[in-house]
DNA sequence: TCAGAAATGTAGCATGTGCTACATTTACTG
DNA sequence: CAGTAAATGTAGCACATGCTACATTTCTGA
Protein backbone atom coordinates (compact mmCIF):
# COMPACT_ATOMS: atom_id res chain seq x y z
CA UNK A 1 0.00 0.00 0.00
CA UNK A 2 2.84 2.43 -1.28
CA UNK A 3 0.58 3.68 -3.94
CA UNK A 4 -1.49 5.54 -1.09
CA UNK A 5 -4.77 5.13 -0.82
CA UNK A 6 -5.89 8.35 -1.78
CA UNK A 7 -5.61 8.70 -5.71
CA UNK A 8 -3.41 10.65 -7.30
CA UNK A 9 -5.07 13.19 -8.92
CA UNK A 10 -2.78 15.22 -9.99
CA UNK A 11 -4.69 15.97 -13.40
CA UNK A 12 -6.98 18.67 -11.74
CA UNK A 13 -4.12 20.22 -10.63
CA UNK A 14 -2.29 20.71 -13.25
CA UNK A 15 -5.81 21.83 -14.81
CA UNK A 16 -6.28 24.44 -12.57
CA UNK A 17 -2.45 25.64 -13.05
CA UNK A 18 -3.55 25.84 -16.64
CA UNK A 19 -6.23 27.73 -15.70
CA UNK A 20 -4.14 30.41 -13.54
CA UNK A 21 -2.31 31.51 -16.56
CA UNK A 22 -5.44 32.53 -18.59
CA UNK A 23 -6.72 34.69 -15.95
CA UNK A 24 -5.14 37.89 -16.69
CA UNK A 25 -6.28 37.17 -20.17
CA UNK A 26 -9.73 37.16 -18.90
CA UNK A 27 -10.02 39.69 -16.54
CA UNK A 28 -7.96 42.45 -18.21
CA UNK A 29 -9.87 41.90 -21.64
CA UNK A 30 -13.23 41.32 -20.20
CA UNK A 31 -12.20 44.86 -17.77
CA UNK A 32 -10.55 46.86 -21.32
CA UNK A 33 -14.17 45.94 -22.83
CA UNK A 34 -16.01 47.62 -20.16
CA UNK A 35 -13.89 50.61 -20.64
CA UNK A 36 -14.59 50.96 -23.84
CA UNK A 37 -17.96 50.44 -23.52
CA UNK A 38 -18.07 53.01 -20.56
CA UNK A 39 -15.24 55.59 -22.72
CA UNK A 40 -15.02 54.89 -26.06
CA UNK A 41 -11.50 53.82 -24.93
CA UNK A 42 -9.01 52.21 -22.82
CA UNK A 43 -5.99 53.17 -21.33
CA UNK A 44 -3.49 51.80 -19.33
CA UNK A 45 -3.87 54.30 -16.06
CA UNK A 46 -7.35 53.09 -16.04
CA UNK A 47 -6.83 49.80 -16.92
CA UNK A 48 -4.53 49.64 -13.24
CA UNK A 49 -6.63 51.60 -11.19
CA UNK A 50 -9.30 49.28 -11.73
CA UNK A 51 -7.15 45.94 -10.71
CA UNK A 52 -5.76 48.03 -8.49
CA UNK A 53 -1.97 47.62 -9.66
CA UNK A 54 0.49 50.17 -10.60
CA UNK A 55 0.40 51.32 -14.41
CA UNK A 56 3.82 49.28 -15.27
CA UNK A 57 2.55 46.18 -14.08
CA UNK A 58 -0.74 46.56 -16.14
CA UNK A 59 1.76 48.14 -19.37
CA UNK A 60 3.71 44.68 -18.45
CA UNK A 61 0.61 42.55 -18.87
CA UNK A 62 -0.80 44.76 -21.69
CA UNK A 63 1.47 43.95 -24.37
CA UNK A 64 2.24 40.27 -23.07
CA UNK A 65 -1.59 39.93 -24.31
CA UNK A 66 -1.06 42.06 -27.06
CA UNK A 67 1.82 39.64 -28.45
CA UNK A 68 -0.62 36.76 -27.60
CA UNK A 69 -3.67 38.51 -30.01
CA UNK A 70 -6.01 39.37 -27.64
CA UNK A 71 -5.01 43.34 -27.89
CA UNK A 72 -4.06 45.62 -30.42
CA UNK A 73 -2.43 49.06 -29.65
CA UNK A 74 0.88 51.13 -30.55
CA UNK A 75 2.90 53.35 -28.09
CA UNK A 76 1.26 55.97 -26.26
CA UNK A 77 -2.34 54.34 -28.02
CA UNK A 78 -5.09 53.20 -26.39
CA UNK A 79 -6.24 49.56 -25.85
CA UNK A 80 -8.40 47.73 -28.49
CA UNK A 81 -9.70 44.28 -28.43
CA UNK A 82 -9.24 41.90 -31.26
CA UNK A 83 -11.57 39.85 -32.58
CA UNK A 84 -9.88 36.71 -30.31
CA UNK A 85 -10.22 39.07 -27.22
CA UNK A 86 -13.69 40.40 -27.83
CA UNK A 87 -14.88 36.77 -27.95
CA UNK A 88 -13.48 36.15 -24.68
CA UNK A 89 -14.65 38.84 -23.27
CA UNK A 90 -18.03 38.54 -24.57
CA UNK A 91 -17.64 35.21 -22.61
CA UNK A 92 -16.22 36.13 -19.17
CA UNK A 93 -19.10 38.95 -19.33
CA UNK A 94 -21.75 36.72 -19.76
CA UNK A 95 -20.34 33.63 -17.22
CA UNK A 96 -19.90 36.25 -14.62
CA UNK A 97 -23.32 37.64 -15.18
CA UNK A 98 -24.06 33.93 -14.61
CA UNK A 99 -22.25 33.29 -11.22
CA UNK A 100 -23.62 36.42 -9.80
CA UNK A 101 -27.22 35.37 -10.91
CA UNK A 102 -26.74 31.65 -8.98
CA UNK A 103 -24.94 33.58 -5.96
CA UNK A 104 -27.74 36.11 -5.85
CA UNK A 105 -30.13 32.90 -6.22
CA UNK A 106 -28.75 31.32 -2.65
CA UNK A 107 -29.08 33.77 -0.62
CA UNK A 108 -24.76 35.30 -1.12
CA UNK A 109 -24.32 39.01 0.40
CA UNK A 110 -23.92 41.52 -2.67
CA UNK A 111 -20.20 42.77 -1.94
CA UNK A 112 -19.31 38.83 -0.77
CA UNK A 113 -20.88 37.80 -3.93
CA UNK A 114 -18.53 39.79 -6.12
CA UNK A 115 -15.85 39.29 -4.58
CA UNK A 116 -16.67 35.39 -4.64
CA UNK A 117 -17.42 35.50 -8.29
CA UNK A 118 -14.29 37.73 -9.36
CA UNK A 119 -12.10 34.68 -7.83
CA UNK A 120 -14.00 32.10 -8.68
CA UNK A 121 -15.14 32.69 -12.44
CA UNK A 122 -11.96 31.17 -14.02
CA UNK A 123 -12.35 28.36 -12.42
CA UNK A 124 -15.67 27.45 -13.65
CA UNK A 125 -15.78 25.08 -16.99
CA UNK A 126 -18.59 25.09 -19.59
CA UNK A 127 -20.32 22.13 -18.19
CA UNK A 128 -20.73 23.78 -14.90
CA UNK A 129 -22.07 26.89 -16.24
CA UNK A 130 -24.21 25.53 -18.60
CA UNK A 131 -25.58 23.45 -15.36
CA UNK A 132 -25.58 26.55 -13.12
CA UNK A 133 -27.80 28.42 -15.88
CA UNK A 134 -30.53 25.37 -16.23
CA UNK A 135 -30.69 25.14 -11.88
CA UNK A 136 -31.05 29.01 -12.15
CA UNK A 137 -33.74 28.67 -14.67
CA UNK A 138 -35.46 26.02 -12.32
CA UNK A 139 -35.61 28.41 -9.38
CA UNK A 140 -36.65 31.35 -11.92
CA UNK A 141 -40.31 29.43 -12.84
CA UNK B 1 -17.56 61.23 -17.17
CA UNK B 2 -14.06 60.51 -17.25
CA UNK B 3 -14.42 58.39 -13.57
CA UNK B 4 -16.14 55.55 -15.89
CA UNK B 5 -19.75 54.77 -15.63
CA UNK B 6 -18.37 51.35 -14.31
CA UNK B 7 -17.55 51.16 -10.73
CA UNK B 8 -14.14 50.96 -9.79
CA UNK B 9 -14.37 47.34 -7.65
CA UNK B 10 -10.31 47.10 -7.47
CA UNK B 11 -11.35 45.34 -4.19
CA UNK B 12 -12.66 42.36 -5.56
CA UNK B 13 -9.58 41.81 -7.43
CA UNK B 14 -7.02 42.71 -4.48
CA UNK B 15 -9.13 40.01 -2.43
CA UNK B 16 -8.62 37.37 -5.62
CA UNK B 17 -5.20 38.28 -5.40
CA UNK B 18 -4.58 37.92 -1.99
CA UNK B 19 -6.72 34.56 -1.84
CA UNK B 20 -3.97 33.77 -4.74
CA UNK B 21 -1.23 33.22 -1.99
CA UNK B 22 -2.65 31.20 0.36
CA UNK B 23 -3.41 28.89 -2.63
CA UNK B 24 -0.53 26.94 -1.70
CA UNK B 25 -1.07 26.87 1.69
CA UNK B 26 -4.60 25.57 1.25
CA UNK B 27 -3.38 22.65 -1.17
CA UNK B 28 -0.08 21.50 0.58
CA UNK B 29 -1.88 21.11 3.81
CA UNK B 30 -4.94 19.71 2.80
CA UNK B 31 -2.53 16.96 0.38
CA UNK B 32 -0.02 16.55 3.54
CA UNK B 33 -3.23 15.55 5.23
CA UNK B 34 -4.53 13.24 3.27
CA UNK B 35 -0.72 11.50 2.92
CA UNK B 36 -0.22 11.28 6.84
CA UNK B 37 -3.76 9.42 6.94
CA UNK B 38 -3.09 7.53 4.20
CA UNK B 39 0.29 6.39 4.84
CA UNK B 40 1.25 7.16 8.02
CA UNK B 41 4.12 10.13 6.89
CA UNK B 42 3.90 12.80 3.89
CA UNK B 43 7.48 12.84 2.37
CA UNK B 44 8.05 15.63 -0.17
CA UNK B 45 8.37 13.47 -3.54
CA UNK B 46 4.97 11.90 -2.48
CA UNK B 47 3.70 15.85 -2.48
CA UNK B 48 5.41 16.21 -5.61
CA UNK B 49 4.03 13.05 -7.60
CA UNK B 50 0.66 13.87 -6.31
CA UNK B 51 0.64 17.55 -7.38
CA UNK B 52 2.14 17.01 -10.42
CA UNK B 53 5.24 19.24 -9.62
CA UNK B 54 8.93 18.12 -9.62
CA UNK B 55 10.35 17.62 -6.19
CA UNK B 56 12.02 20.46 -5.73
CA UNK B 57 9.26 23.04 -6.09
CA UNK B 58 7.47 21.02 -3.70
CA UNK B 59 10.54 21.12 -1.32
CA UNK B 60 10.71 24.66 -1.92
CA UNK B 61 7.14 25.79 -1.25
CA UNK B 62 6.88 23.37 1.77
CA UNK B 63 9.68 24.92 3.26
CA UNK B 64 7.79 28.37 3.08
CA UNK B 65 4.92 27.14 4.27
CA UNK B 66 7.19 25.77 7.29
CA UNK B 67 8.64 28.47 8.01
CA UNK B 68 5.05 30.30 8.21
CA UNK B 69 3.51 27.75 10.53
CA UNK B 70 2.03 25.34 8.84
CA UNK B 71 4.23 22.25 8.54
CA UNK B 72 7.10 21.03 11.05
CA UNK B 73 9.83 19.03 9.57
CA UNK B 74 13.32 18.20 9.47
CA UNK B 75 16.12 17.85 6.83
CA UNK B 76 15.51 14.59 5.13
CA UNK B 77 12.75 13.81 8.09
CA UNK B 78 8.94 13.26 6.97
CA UNK B 79 6.74 16.45 6.92
CA UNK B 80 4.26 16.84 9.94
CA UNK B 81 1.20 19.34 10.43
CA UNK B 82 1.16 21.86 13.13
CA UNK B 83 -2.37 22.77 15.09
CA UNK B 84 -2.36 25.85 12.46
CA UNK B 85 -1.67 23.50 9.37
CA UNK B 86 -4.30 20.60 10.86
CA UNK B 87 -7.16 23.63 11.22
CA UNK B 88 -6.40 24.47 7.83
CA UNK B 89 -6.55 20.78 5.88
CA UNK B 90 -9.71 20.16 8.13
CA UNK B 91 -11.56 23.32 6.84
CA UNK B 92 -10.28 23.05 2.85
CA UNK B 93 -11.25 19.40 3.04
CA UNK B 94 -14.81 20.05 4.32
CA UNK B 95 -15.26 22.83 2.15
CA UNK B 96 -14.08 20.52 -0.72
CA UNK B 97 -16.63 17.92 -0.04
CA UNK B 98 -19.25 20.62 0.06
CA UNK B 99 -18.17 22.00 -2.56
CA UNK B 100 -18.41 18.52 -4.72
CA UNK B 101 -21.86 17.40 -3.16
CA UNK B 102 -23.10 20.28 -4.83
CA UNK B 103 -21.85 20.11 -8.12
CA UNK B 104 -23.08 16.52 -8.03
CA UNK B 105 -26.07 17.98 -6.86
CA UNK B 106 -26.72 20.16 -10.15
CA UNK B 107 -25.59 17.47 -12.39
CA UNK B 108 -22.00 18.50 -13.68
CA UNK B 109 -20.18 15.24 -14.38
CA UNK B 110 -17.90 13.46 -11.56
CA UNK B 111 -14.40 14.06 -13.41
CA UNK B 112 -15.33 17.48 -14.24
CA UNK B 113 -16.68 18.45 -10.77
CA UNK B 114 -13.59 17.28 -9.71
CA UNK B 115 -11.40 19.56 -11.66
CA UNK B 116 -13.86 22.33 -10.67
CA UNK B 117 -13.66 22.05 -7.49
CA UNK B 118 -10.35 21.35 -7.32
CA UNK B 119 -10.42 25.43 -8.93
CA UNK B 120 -12.66 26.99 -7.34
CA UNK B 121 -12.85 25.99 -3.89
CA UNK B 122 -9.67 28.49 -2.77
CA UNK B 123 -12.52 31.36 -3.76
CA UNK B 124 -15.66 30.21 -1.59
CA UNK B 125 -15.92 32.83 1.24
CA UNK B 126 -17.63 31.53 4.24
CA UNK B 127 -20.96 33.11 3.27
CA UNK B 128 -21.43 31.17 0.42
CA UNK B 129 -20.11 28.04 1.51
CA UNK B 130 -22.76 28.47 4.18
CA UNK B 131 -25.42 29.10 1.77
CA UNK B 132 -24.43 26.70 -0.52
CA UNK B 133 -24.58 23.80 2.47
CA UNK B 134 -28.02 25.92 3.29
CA UNK B 135 -29.08 25.38 -0.50
CA UNK B 136 -27.64 21.65 -0.49
CA UNK B 137 -30.16 20.63 2.19
CA UNK B 138 -32.83 22.02 0.75
CA UNK B 139 -32.52 19.47 -1.94
CA UNK B 140 -32.09 16.67 0.31
CA UNK B 141 -35.24 16.76 1.82
C1' DT C 1 1.91 78.69 -27.29
C1' DC C 2 3.94 76.86 -23.66
C1' DA C 3 4.17 75.14 -18.88
C1' DG C 4 2.51 71.81 -15.89
C1' DA C 5 -0.27 67.69 -15.36
C1' DA C 6 -1.34 63.23 -16.90
C1' DA C 7 -0.09 59.30 -19.30
C1' DT C 8 3.28 56.29 -20.95
C1' DG C 9 7.62 54.09 -20.92
C1' DT C 10 12.29 52.21 -18.97
C1' DA C 11 15.33 50.30 -15.42
C1' DG C 12 15.85 47.51 -11.84
C1' DC C 13 14.35 45.01 -7.86
C1' DA C 14 11.43 41.30 -5.23
C1' DT C 15 8.61 37.00 -4.67
C1' DG C 16 6.34 32.71 -6.05
C1' DT C 17 6.43 28.90 -8.79
C1' DG C 18 7.93 26.02 -12.56
C1' DC C 19 12.12 23.37 -14.59
C1' DT C 20 16.76 20.41 -15.33
C1' DA C 21 21.18 18.86 -13.87
C1' DC C 22 23.89 17.27 -10.48
C1' DA C 23 25.33 16.12 -5.44
C1' DT C 24 24.46 13.97 -1.20
C1' DT C 25 22.03 11.25 2.17
C1' DT C 26 19.08 7.49 3.56
C1' DA C 27 17.12 3.09 3.04
C1' DC C 28 16.79 -1.41 1.14
C1' DT C 29 18.42 -5.71 -0.48
C1' DG C 30 21.33 -9.39 -1.82
C1' DC D 1 27.95 -4.71 4.99
C1' DA D 2 28.45 -3.04 0.49
C1' DG D 3 26.24 -1.36 -3.51
C1' DT D 4 22.33 0.58 -5.61
C1' DA D 5 17.91 2.81 -5.70
C1' DA D 6 15.10 6.28 -3.75
C1' DA D 7 14.73 10.45 -1.49
C1' DT D 8 16.43 14.80 -0.42
C1' DG D 9 19.05 18.82 -1.24
C1' DT D 10 21.69 22.61 -4.02
C1' DA D 11 22.62 25.55 -8.01
C1' DG D 12 20.96 28.02 -11.44
C1' DC D 13 17.74 29.04 -14.99
C1' DA D 14 12.84 30.87 -16.74
C1' DC D 15 8.43 33.43 -16.49
C1' DA D 16 4.49 36.14 -14.49
C1' DT D 17 3.38 39.59 -11.61
C1' DG D 18 4.03 42.96 -8.02
C1' DC D 19 6.72 47.41 -6.74
C1' DT D 20 9.37 52.28 -6.79
C1' DA D 21 12.07 55.71 -9.01
C1' DC D 22 12.90 58.26 -12.78
C1' DA D 23 12.51 59.70 -17.94
C1' DT D 24 9.82 60.91 -21.78
C1' DT D 25 5.70 61.95 -24.39
C1' DT D 26 1.14 63.77 -24.92
C1' DC D 27 -2.62 66.52 -23.62
C1' DT D 28 -4.78 70.60 -21.82
C1' DG D 29 -5.81 74.99 -20.27
C1' DA D 30 -4.44 79.75 -19.10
Amino acid sequence: MTKTTSSIRSGAFKATRKTHSNESAEDYTELVADLIEANGEARTVEVARHLGISHVTALRTIRRLQNEGFFETAKHKPIYLTAKGKKLAAYCKERHQTILQFLNLIGVPEKVAEVDAEGVEHHISKETLRALKEHISKFAE
